[in-house]
DNA sequence: CCGCTGATATTCT
DNA sequence: GAATATCAGCGGG
């Protein structure tokens, strides 16, 4: 089965199978621990909710890309585009586990713990050396290698962090008890203490 | 460990 | 003109 094939779902269920999966980019491998998933017209916390741009044109194309958006001024954050061509559809790249190029993940992170190297869409960018202008990028060419595992047996569920739209849809997955994923924060605006809690014991 | 704040520019209304 | 799929640094407990 092709990347393209296994991808090729609604987003929220694409997502839990992605938890666990290996990501190599620029000398560094990731194992996804934490994602989110994002729909189209029908969902108001996608960027593709009011339609296609042209900064959200990258989702209405074919599973197995990354699309890739620039955000508060100064950060970068990865999604994995999926569901069938035509349709907005994507899982955001949330935190991950570095297994391999630590030592480069730790020079394009100088201050961090290696703990925090891929905890959060910014930090996970940043580890793996994404940029703006991987926006597009196939996720199985010679630059971006996503290798599927085997499921998570139970992955842990709950709201989407920092959204003020659509905080009622469960869309965030990650694999329970990982030190990598990245502590729950509602948006700004939300009633606090909304949401799961993070670190499930 | 926790919570708060400032930085910063693209995007869409 | 407002909001933003965020993070690092700070101070306090």
């Amino acid at each position: 089965m092709s990347l393209q094939e296994a991808l090729a779902g609604p987003a929220e269920q694409v997502a839990p199978r992605l938890l666990g999966a290996l990501l190599t980019h620029a000398g560094v491998t990731l194992r996804l621990t934490e994602v989110e998933a994002y729909a189209g017209a029908a969902d108001p916390g996608s960027h593709a909710y009011r339609g296609r741009t042209a900064r959200n044109a990258v989702m209405f194309g074919p599973a197995g890309h990354l699309y890739v958006y620039f955000t508060y001024g100064m950060h970068t954050c990865a999604n994995v585009v999926c569901g069938v061509e035509g349709t907005a559809s994507a899982c955001l790249l949330r935190a991950g586990e570095v297994v391999d190029g630590i030592d480069l993940a730790r020079e394009r992170r100088l201050g961090s713990t290696d703990r925090n190297l891929a905890r959060g869409p910014a930090r996970l960018c940043q580890a793996l050396g994404i940029r703006l202008d991987d926006n597009g990028a196939a996720l199985d060419g010679d630059r971006f290698q996503l290798l599927l595992g085997e499921p998570v047996a139970t992955p842990a569920t709950g709201p989407r962090v920092g959204l003020r739209g659509a905080p009622e849809r469960p869309w965030r997955f990650w694999i329970q008890g990982e030190p990598t994923v990245s502590v729950y924060r509602p948006a700004k605006g939300l009633r606090p203490g909304f949401g799961a809690p993070d670190t499930p014991v």
